[in-house]
RNA sequence: GCGUCGGUGGUAGAGUGGUCAAUUACAUCAGACUGUAAAUCUGACGCCUUCGGGCUACGGGGGUUCAAAUCCCUCCCGGCGCA
């Protein structure tokens, strides 16, 4: 893997580059596309390619589980798999040692709300992943057995799994845990990253993949600027940027971490996807975003346009027979009505979540490559205020 | 015509004297979703309300009872059986 850095925007610590792999070229700042399980959902690989997707992100503990990493080995590696042919990305499963752990059955996200208070994380009964020094437990969502994931089976199974671009295993904290877990759970994921890094250059002695350590902290500027530092003097390819943020200060959170990596080295931020926090993340230097947010929020009806989101299931769509936005260029747009969408939604058929996920996607991987273009025009900032005064109905 | 079973909120269908404005599902209305446990989840769903409550409701009418969707009478409507 190369990156390269074509252009800088001045005063800030946004740059526009590209990412050569094995696989193709990436134009960065780049939304990357995710297919957790080796699919991007209701979308085939045709059509992930046709929307311009440069690359596609799957999971570890998923494909882990289901088919097994033999299986993906043996079929040559995910996207040979999928038969998606372009630059590939696996995430190590750390983030599910939060989605399944403190996460699980609770109503906390990644992202918090400023005055989300903190909690206790002790583990509460049900969760499905525990997290210790040695690793992190699961237990199958699928059919309940145990498993131990540790960087070094991480490693292992990224290595299978055969993705360009891999991270390494780290803990994704809970936006509401105390700092001094925070803290703690920062020491673990340091030393699972040097743990990740040993395990990564024993099995792969010829550098097909590349490495990206992963820069946790929370939301204290200590934590985040520490882990930038002691991660960034490992030697990584390239940095990853977990949650747990607060709503209102991922860009902040970012700009301490990438004020200090090495900015030779692509920065990834990871799973997230909403346009203002794109906007925030390109400024404050990242390249890389993957976020499961326009194909989920797609399967339950809610669409991007420039005039911010609608839900096409209300009623107010029954009989809208214009596209979901008129200058829209996506295959959803230039064929089908909103009424056409909401009838498909409300009688659950399955090419509802097709045609909106091949419209949100279309509309996020617009709006980065505009971003990008923004970079090298030098009206970044333009681009942005305009963007974000329509979308988001700021005066 | 006789007998019999049944008529419950948008729909299906619970409830068979008080804890019933009425289980549940679906439909409807709205909301949430940021490294996918997610084609998922949450809330609302008779009318009014100063949120304490008030009012009208279980085919229509009448009655019994402190109290009826629930019991009785009668009428209307539907299924089935017999003529």
């Amino acid at each position: 893997m190369k990156f390269s850095i074509e252009k800088k925007l001045e005063g800030t610590l946004a740059r526009a580059g590209t990412i050569e792999t094995q696989n193709g070229v990436i134009e960065t700042p780049a939304f990357v596309v995710v297919g957790t399980k080796a699919t991007v959902k209701a979308l085939t690989a045709e059509q992930v390619r046709s929307l311009g997707a440069q690359v596609v992100l799957a999971n570890t503990y998923h494909l882990y589980l289901q088919p097994g990493t033999d299986v993906v080995e043996k079929a040559g590696g995910f996207g040979k798999f999928m038969d998606w042919h372009g630059p590939t990305m696996t995430d190590s499963g750390g983030f599910q040692a939060f989605s399944l752990g403190a996460a699980f059955g609770s109503a906390v996200s990644k992202v918090a709300s400023a005055d989300a208070p903190v909690e206790d994380i002790s583990p509460t009964a049900g969760q499905l992943a525990n997290v210790t020094d040695e690793g992190v437990t699961f237990k199958s969502h699928i059919d309940g057995s145990m498993y131990l994931f540790t960087p070094e089976s991480s490693m292992e199974a990224q290595w299978k799994i055969g993705a360009d671009m891999i991270f390494a295993f780290d803990e994704c904290t809970s936006p509401t845990a105390p700092y001094e877990y925070q803290k703690k759970s920062l020491d673990r994921t340091f030393e699972w990253a040097k743990r990740s890094l040993e395990a990564h250059e024993k099995l792969d002695t010829e550098k097909r993949q590349a490495i990206f350590g992963v820069i946790q902290g929370g939301r204290h500027q200590e934590l985040r600027e520490q882990a930038a530092k002691s991660m960034g003097e490992l030697g990584f390819d390239g940095y990853g940027i977990g949650g747990s943020f607060t709503k209102d200060d991922i860009a902040t959170a970012v700009s301490w971490v990438n004020k200090i990596l090495p900015e030779e080295k692509p920065r990834h931020l990871l799973g997230i996807g909403e346009p203002r926090d794109l906007f925030d993340a390109v400024e404050a230097g990242c390249d890389l975003f993957d976020c499961i947010a326009p194909t989920r929020m797609g399967r339950h009806g809610t669409l991007h346009t420039h005039d911010g989101r609608l839900n096409i299931r209300n009623a107010k769509f029954v009989e809208d027979f214009a596209p979901i936005e008129k200058d829209c260029s996506c295959y959803t747009c230039t064929h089908h009505s909103r009424a056409y969408l909401a009838h498909l939604f409300r009688a659950d058929e399955m090419t509802a979540a097709t045609l909106a996920s091949i419209h949100n996607i279309h509309f996020i991987l617009r709006l980065v490559e505009k971003m990008r273009k923004s970079i090298f025009d030098g009206n970044f900032f333009e681009f942005k205020k305009e963007f974000c005064s329509r979308y988001y109905k700021e005066v």
